[in-house]
RNA sequence: GGAGGGGUGGCUGAGCGGUCGAAAGCGGCGGUCUUGAAAACCGUUGAAGGUUUGUAGCCUUCCCAGGGUUCGAAUCCCUGCUCCUCCGCCA
């Protein structure tokens, strides 16, 4: 959620930043509510400080033994009044409220302007392009070929778009998010965290996938209204939802390790092969909470060790500055990580880390005292896949494949793999 | 699933329906004292919002959440959430 204050006081230039990311702010109309809040709020309040007055006078009358009856006629007619201007400032700002939630953040200067993916900027690349001297085979082949990924199965035991692996790619799929946790928590400085991994419309609110995508989401059926988490951001970065932090809390860093459900409504012809685009997938999350100047840096860090996962595993990718338009919701300023998929020829998204800026801490609360102002101020908050573990393992398979149909495994999953170096047929 | 008891400011913990935004203690901050520190003493210390040129004043709201009763609710009623204790069941 944006600032009030900037609807306020700078709406024509917050609608053109807007609309810099393709987000239409109805200006006129949010001008005219405005104007409404603002007198309503103001008649609402000057009617219940006389009624509190008033009530205050009768309580000392009947303390003094006088007589209270006149003293209640007056006030009496207070009630409506009061009653239907609290009211009608409750519909108004419930209504803001619904414009406020469907405003995503703005860009941070740095966010190249753009209107698709094709205006992303390539920001750096590592690693080299692998290309073999025998017939590149895609995931689905390898994994396949090998007897060890399993689509048919999977559709049968519940739908399109899920997986069953076994045998050397359901170890290797393991060790990997296993190596990722290690790596983060010895080399970054990330605490491993644990959380549940359904979550109540509240916490979906706070990092902004409600209301506006409930769509992309599963819900669960029964009196409580849980979902299934999209990512593990949703139930860590919640964790200060609420919360007044004291500042040595910060930064605070977070990997976290879930599986990821989503019901990927309105991509039904993309990715519908092989196991880049699943209903339910795992991740290793990277979150942290850090003080508003510190967030940019954060950032970059941030990217950084979801780039050293890559990196370590020997897998060549690309870094992209997402442009304006093509965003999330609730980003200031996103990094895509990139990695290289031979079958493919392109590089495919394995890791997006944003800057969310004060915009999820404002839907959630999420503050800390700062000694030096004696102020509650907002939190920052990040977050970055380190890394999608099933993309990931794609990745592995197509650029580790062999033209005896084995899969290499990378050195820095050996010490995962108990004695496995080679993934051969079963 | 059954029975019972709670949810109050950073924390602990009081609070006859009427100056209660809330006692007291702890903690924090400032000061006195001290060579310095501790102790002691004094003072101060919640959040959100509105009005406003204003971090000044004034006003509103907030004692788990949402309804209700009342001139007036932290205090009474209803619903929900949540925590604790006991019993049952269970990985």
């Amino acid at each position: 959620m944006l600032d009030p204050r900037l609807i306020r006081s700078e709406l024509e230039q917050t609608a053109a930043k807007l609309a810099s990311r393709g987000f239409t702010l109805d200006t006129a109309a949010v001008e005219a509510l405005e104007a409404r809040r603002k007198d309503v709020q103001v008649r609402t309040q000057d009617l219940q400080a006389e009624r509190n007055t008033r009530s205050k006078s009768i309580g000392k009358a009947k303390a003094a033994g006088e007589d209270i009856a006149p003293l209640m006629a007056e006030v009496g007619k207070l009630g409506d009044a009061l009653k239907a201007a609290e009211q009608e400032l409750g519909e108004i700002q419930a209504e803001m409220e619904a414009i406020m939630l469907g405003v995503p953040n703005l860009p941070h200067d740095s966010v190249p302007v753009g209107k698709s993916e094709e205006d992303n900027v390539e920001i750096r690349r590592w690693g080299e392009q692998i290309s073999f001297d025998f017939e590149t085979k895609d995931h689905v082949d390898v994994g396949e070929g090998l007897g060890q990924l399993d689509f048919d199965t999977a559709a049968k035991i519940t739908g399109s778009r899920f997986a069953v692996m076994s045998g050397g790619i359901a170890r290797m799929h393991r060790a990997l998010t296993q190596f990722m946790l290690d790596l983060h928590t010895t080399e970054h400085g990330y605490t491993e965290t644990y959380v549940p991994y359904m979550v109540n419309r509240d916490s979906l609110r706070g990092t902004g996938q409600l209301p506006k995508f409930a769509e992309d989401l599963f819900k669960l059926e029964g009196e409580q209204n849980y979902y299934l988490i999209p990512t593990a951001e949703v139930p860590v970065t919640n964790i200060v939802r609420d919360v007044i932090v004291e500042a040595d809390y910060m930064p605070r860093k977070y990997v976290c390790h879930t599986p990821c459900f989503r019901s990927e409504a309105g991509s039904y012809g993309r990715d519908t092969r092989g196991m880049i685009r699943q209903h339910q997938f795992e991740k290793v999350e990277l979150v942290q909470v850090v003080r508003a100047e510190d967030s940019y840096q954060a950032l970059e860090d941030l990217t950084g060790h979801a780039e050293t996962v890559l990196q370590r595993l020997g897998l060549p990718y690309r870094v992209m500055a997402l442009c304006t338009g093509d965003m999330g919701f609730s980003s200031a300023k996103t990094y895509d990580l990139e990695v290289w998929l031979p079958s493919q020829n392109c590089y495919r998204e394995i890791s997006s880390c944003s800057n969310f800026e004060d915009f999820q801490a404002r839907r959630l609360q999420a503050r800390w005292r700062n000694p030096e102002s004696g102020k509650v101020e907002l939190v920052h908050t990040l977050n970055g896949s380190g890394l999608a573990v099933g993309r990931t393992l794609v990745a592995i398979l197509e650029n580790y494949q062999q033209a005896d149909g084995s899969v290499k495994v990378p050195e820095a999953l050996l010490p995962y793999m108990g004695g496995l170096t080679v993934i051969n047929k079963a």
